[in-house]
Order: structure tokens, then C-alpha cells, then sequence
DNA sequence: GTTAGCACTCTGTGTCTGCGAGTGCTAAAT
DNA sequence: ATTTAGCACTCGCAGACACAGAGTGCTAAC
């Protein structure tokens, strides 16, 4: 168990760090308010503290910073979230201010405030499909052979997919097959469509229809398709402003990693809900075994939407990035929510 | 005018400098096969081409390097198309092996290629809107005051949007609108949608229905919305390899214009048909006073569609990435022509 | 007109130096 | 038994310097 006076030195040696960036000598902590004792007292206790795993020496003269450990034990027991200031707030508030017609430029505009607000790179990852249910399903034929499909969810969340069929469609066969997708299919959720449509709807189609398996084939793929969520960035270069990515080729793999969507996803998506803070190689990523993600989830109806994610070095202002994404986070909930009732009034 | 040997000596000057990315001595062009004279001559006729502008010196005991107006030269009388190599033809081919259903998988397909063929960043921009027509227009509520807009072009491209109204919605009036709408404006350029509208539309929507004033308004709203044309990138971070770029400002300066769609929309349309080089100061952008771009267009049935660009320094492989350019935007117009076809068969 | 020769210039690199910030240890002070 | 003052020691970093290498520009010879 950490000393009184150990965990004050730690909280110090953070807090300097991370706005400095520099590392924290003994004598700089002792000129603080709050420390009576001496450096070569500090000096000592640094020394604990670096056997214990909490700090490191980039070399042998230079003053020490925080390892992962050391975050790890600050963001668990040394913050308390900072109170935002009026202009947080109303950055923040300025979201709800906008009229906006689809959840996504809600998230887009969050994602960008996030980035600005905390100066490191933001991803929110958008309404998760498997939580959105199918609303209405259009086929617009647009040539002899080629339709588009449109699939509207109730979420407001439109998508597309032009498809082309081997034979000639016939107009009155697929209003046919719209009514009894429609009938049959409001209000399953997306990621169940597949399952619905093979072993439920595939038997009434055959009845009605010539070109019965490559329609069945050509909407198995679609729903496939349209599983992914969409992810929006806020921020992108931020992280480029920070002393540790003066690197090139470390910016690259890490922009780089920006560009595959599928992968970011699956990193920043958070598994349990509420705040989730991963430093280092807790990430499990080792482009990002210097970066901290947070990430924190907002809902609707209490019914898991998404998440907000942030992407900054491991020494993050933590304290006040936390307190903006739970702030964040709860805002788009609400927002969500007025945005639901609002819908169905 | 230039005589053969400072011609000679030019074209040295900037092979060299383009494979080598350092400034060229005068010994290291005597090595040359085609070059016969001596160090001393080739000294002589560097001054005199720094005199004439076409070199520079970065300081005074260094090698040469081209100058804006030397690479302007270079490209205009210099360099004859490089021939492409088996590799380069059948990556460009590749885009056509794969199946596709929108103009615009082509389009993302190319600007992939094109960035891994040439190691710059490639932009291209999507079919002009401007150059495109009306196919269908699809009104589908969703909620009693919301209605998503679907609205397919004739390149087989859908755009949506979410649109509500004050007051509820009539469906047999939806209907009605939607009939009307797709009657007159069927065939009519992306563009003229909004003249048209007002123009011939207005007086007859006045007499089917309600909400007539909300419903005109809300149609010139979607028009305008999707006037823009689609941007796709490849290769964002290729940039970052080249020497010139090693500095993370100037890397963030350009990143960030890649952010903005409409900016980047604006520098690498191009305004006229065919192949286009810009060098430096020519771009009129400050950002990027050190960079080359390389513009190709690319058409449907004589139409001009769209424009495939390169971002790179202006220390550019030109012969080579002007004959990929060149391959590139005809196979691109072949390929849509074809698809043309085969759409309408 | 061309070229060899040479003085000169500038950069980059390696070495040395001193300085400053910081540590760790020891011994004295509390 | 802590705490602290004092001091030797360790790095990294910036500046000074010399020196090699690449290149130029000029002059005089070919």
C-alpha cells in the first residue's frame, strides 16, 4: 500500500508530466504548495515508486515520468473528475442547438466537438446496426436489369445498394416482393434479417415470383452488406500537435489505421457500457501501445446506441477528458431520446 | 533558346534530382553515357540555365536542383511518355475485372490503383452532378412528419436525405407529389433541377396539395444539397513518404486540406478536357507552393464526368505518372461506356 | 570553345568541452 | 528513525572546432 505522501508525489509527477511533457525532477515537485518535505526526500520516494512499477527513467540523469502502471493508478484512484468550465458546457450544448434531421449529423457534429474541446482525435462509432430494426424496404428499378434497394431504419438511417438480377425484371413481381418484405420485415432488427428471411419469408417469395433464388440471393447480400457500422471521425490530425507523434512514419501507421473503418470499429467499440479508459498496451493494439482510448456509450430508451471514443497519447489530460465525454455521452443520450419522442409524436 | 547540350543538361538535371530527391553536381552528370564533355563545361552551362531561371541552388556550394520554371520546361519539351510496364497495365485492368453496380466502386477501385501505382495521393472526383440527370425522385415516410427523399441519377447513383415538415403528412398527397415530381423533372440535369422547379413546378404542385409552401421549400433544399460532387482519396498518408514531408506541420497543413470535400473538390476539378499539370505556385494555393498536380479527365459518351488527380511534390516522376494518368482516365471513360451499355440493354 | 587545375565555399560529421538538470549515496541533523 | 544537506557522479545537450567531401567559379592552358 502506497504512503500518503507516495500517492501526492504520484499525483504530481502526472499531473506535471502531462501538461509539460517533459520529465519531472524532484526539485520541481518540491517547489509546489502542497510539499513540505525536501527533493532528497521526494528523490526517495521517487526511487520507491519507480521499484514499484509506477514510474520510469528515460535514462539514468533524466527526471522520471509515469509508466502505464502509474496511469493506470492515477486515472483509478488519484482524479476526481474536474468540473467543466461555462464554455465546455456550452461547446458541448451548442450540439442540441443545431436542428438536425438524422441521428448521423448529431454524431458527426459531436465528434467534432469532442475534437476540439480536447484538442486529441475523436471517433464515434454510429448507431449500431444490430441495435436498429428495419423500418421500410424499397426497390426502384432503374433499368431493365438493375434496381436499387433502399433499406430505412428506425433510426432514421438510410442506405443504398444498386443490384443487377440475370433475367428482366418485372415491375409488377417486385412490387409484390416489397409488400411482402415490408409486411413481413418492419421492425426485425437488422442484424436478424438474414436469419428471417431464409428460413420464414424465403418459402412465401417462391410462390409469387420468377426470379425467386437470385432475389433471395441478391437481399441475403445486402443485409449482409449493411452490417457494418458507420464510424465518424472529429480531429484527425490533432494527434500530430502532440511532442510524442513527431515521428513520420509513426503519424502514417497511425493514420493509416484511421483509413480501415472496420478496424477502428472494432477497436474503439466498447463491450460494457459506461466509461471505459484503456492505457497502453491494454489497447491490445501495438500501434497504440503509447495511447490511451477512451470510450464511453450513449443509448436510447436505455437501449445501447454507440460509443464515443477518444484517441490521445497515454499522457491525456484525463480528468478533464473524462469529465467531457461523460458529459458528452449522457447529452447525446438525452438528445437521442428528445429526438425519439419528438419522431413518434 | 536552349541548345541541345543545356537541353541535355537540363533533362540530367532533373532525372537525377527526381530518383535522388539531392542536388546534382556537375560530376555526377559527366558520369552519364550520353554525356561526353567534362565537369567543367557541364558547370558552365549550369550557371547559365541558373541564369535563365531553370535551376537553383539551395546554397552555394551545393549541387543544382530544378527550379519551377525547370520542371515546367522539363514537362513541356523534355520528356516523352514513359511506356508502362506489364505490372502497371494489368493493375489498371484489374479495376475492370471486378463486378460492379455503381459508377462510384469504380471510382474508389481507381483512386486505390492509381495511389499504389505512383506512391502519391490520389483524388479523384466523383461523376459531376452537374452532368447528370434525374432518374426517379422517391418520397418515403418514416414518422407522421418525416419523409426520407430518394433521389437516383442516371449514373446510378442515390443520394438521401431526411426531410419533415411542420405539419403531418398526407400520404394519398405524397403520392400525388411524387407522380408529379418524376413526370416533369425525369431527364432533367442534377443542376437545373432547382430553376426548373420553381419555374414550371410550383403552379402545378399548388393545386394538389396542402403543404405546398413547406414541400416547395423542402425540395429546393434536397436540389441544393446534393449539388456537390463526391471526393475519393487514395493513398492519403503516401505523401508522408516522400523526403520533402518529413516535417509534421507542414504534413498536418496538408492532411487537414483533405478533410474538406468542397475545397479539395475545388482545387482538382479540372476545367478543361485532357491531362493537366500544375507546378508549384501554379496551384495559386499556398500549401501547395512545393507540389505538382496532375489532372485527367475522364467522360461518358463524349460527357465530361469527372477528373482523376494526383497530389505529389513537385520533384514528380512525370513521364510515368502522366502515361498512368493518361491509361488510367481513358480506361476509366472505356469502362463507363461500357457499363453505359450494358445498363441500358 | 573546351577543359584542367586550383582556390574557395558551404555542409555535415565527429570530437571535445562545459553546463545544467537530475540522481544516489552518505553522513549529519532533527 | 526520519529527514535533509552535501557532494560525487551520470547523462544529455548545445556550442566550438576541425576536417573531409562535394561542389562551384575563375583562370589559364589546350
Amino acid at each position: 500500500m502506497l504512503t500518503d505522501r507516495q500517492l501526492l508525489i504520484l499525483k504530481a509527477i502526472v499531473d506535471n508530466y502531462v501538461t509539460n511533457a517533459e520529465p519531472v525532477g524532484s526539485r520541481s515537485i518540491s517547489k509546489r504548495d502542497d510539499v513540505t518535505f525536501s527533493p532528497a526526500t521526494i528523490r526517495n520516494e521517487m526511487s520507491d515508486l519507480e521499484e514499484l512499477g509506477f514510474l520510469e527513467k528515460p535514462h539514468s540523469s533524466a527526471g522520471r515520468i509515469p509508466s502505464q502502471k502509474g496511469y493506470r493508478y492515477y486515472v483509478d484512484h488519484l482524479i476526481s473528475p474536474s468540473k467543466l468550465t461555462k464554455n465546455e458546457v456550452s461547446d458541448i450544448q451548442s450540439i442540441l442547438a443545431n436542428r438536425f434531421d438524422e441521428i448521423e449529423q448529431v454524431i458527426q457534429e459531436s465528434a467534432k466537438v469532442l475534437s476540439s474541446l480536447t484538442s486529441y482525435t475523436s471517433i464515434v462509432i454510429g448507431p449500431e446496426v444490430f441495435e436498429s430494426r428495419l423500418r421500410q424496404l424499397q426497390l426502384i428499378p432503374i433499368s431493365e436489369t438493375q434496381a436499387v434497394v433502399i433499406i430505412v431504419t428506425d433510426t432514421g438511417h438510410v442506405e443504398n445498394q444498386t443490384v443487377h438480377f440475370p433475367g428482366k425484371l418485372d415491375g409488377s413481381e417486385l412490387e409484390k416482393v416489397v409488400n411482402i418484405l415490408n409486411e413481413k420485415l418492419r421492425g426485425i432488427p437488422m442484424v436478424q434479417l438474414q436469419e428471417k428471411l431464409s428460413l420464414e419469408i424465403s418459402n412465401v417469395l417462391k410462390k409469387y415470383i420468377t426470379q425467386y433464388e437470385s432475389m433471395i440471393d441478391m437481399l441475403q447480400d445486402v443485409f449482409q452488406r449493411h452490417q457494418h457500422e458507420k464510424v465518424f471521425y472529429g480531429g484527425k490530425t490533432n494527434i500530430l500537435s502532440q511532442p510524442e507523434f513527431h515521428d513520420v512514419e509513426r503519424v502514417r501507421n497511425i493514420l493509416d489505421i484511421f483509413e480501415e473503418d472496420k478496424l477502428v470499429s472494432k477497436l474503439f467499440r466498447s463491450a460494457e457500457n459506461g466509461l471505459t479508459i484503456k492505457i497502453g498496451e491494454e489497447n491490445h493494439f501495438e500501434p497504440f501501445s503509447d495511447c490511451t482510448i477512451i470510450t464511453a456509450t450513449y443509448s436510447l430508451d436505455g437501449k445501447h446506441m454507440g460509443t464515443v471514443g477518444i484517441l490521445g497519447p497515454t499522457r491525456m489530460e484525463y480528468p478533464r477528458v473524462i469529465s467531457i465525454m461523460d458529459y458528452l455521452s449522457k447529452d447525446m443520450t438525452k438528445l437521442l431520446t428528445a429526438w425519439n419522442h419528438r419522431k413518434s409524436e
